[in-house]
DNA sequence: CCTACATTTAGATGAATGTCTAAATGATGG
DNA sequence: CCATCATTTAGACATTCATCTAAATGTAGG
């Protein structure tokens, strides 16, 4: 992992629209896809970036599996930023 | 301007450091190139990045050009993160 | 088992990205 | 003005990325 990674995970659009779906709850592969104009495939491939990056965690229930949201990585990115906000004091 | 260029700006390890270096307040892009093992091309592309994203102003002063943090956008990032944590009440 | 469905994996393609070298621009001071 | 220094712009190159189609994997139900 690593915030490069991370970054990179939400500098994409339909990635963070995706994030945004799970905001509400967990969803199938196949829930997420219906959302966006792209093929299956290239779902799976968002998903597998962000939970490469930590962001998101999958769950098999049978047939489906579920995807939902994971906070701790937002959490890290939320430090660094506020780091970065925090003024002169820390150097490095 | 958008989340799609600052997440992208901000997932880059160099453009995270010359973040980093700038919380100490503004360099010059020497400065900032000094810091880095390449060349001033690059960290100048580097800047020009940073630059449309908003994180980073620029300022000359006679043959220097000043960088240095610019808070806003980061507050939007925050914004962004936060609303994402914050739970199931807003749809969208 | 076999079929159907949900999802992923493999491989291809065009576009975007990080880096470099070389050349251009901008500003200063004799 | 001209030489010099700071920085950017232009152009090239290898790598990464988002997307697609086609094929593979995994699971459930008859």
């Amino acid at each position: 992992m690593g915030f490069q990674e991370s970054f990179k995970a939400l500098s994409d659009n339909t990635r963070r629209e995706i994030l945004s779906l799970l905001k509400n709850g967990a969803m199938t592969a196949g829930e997420i896809g219906g959302h966006f104009d792209m093929t299956g495939a290239t779902i799976s491939h968002h998903l597998s970036i962000l939970k490469a990056a930590g962001l998101i965690s999958d769950d098999r229930r049978g047939k489906f599996i579920y995807y939902e949201l994971n906070m701790s990585v937002l959490d890290e990115m939320m430090g660094w930023i506020i780091q970065l906000k925090g003024g002169k004091e820390d150097e490095k």
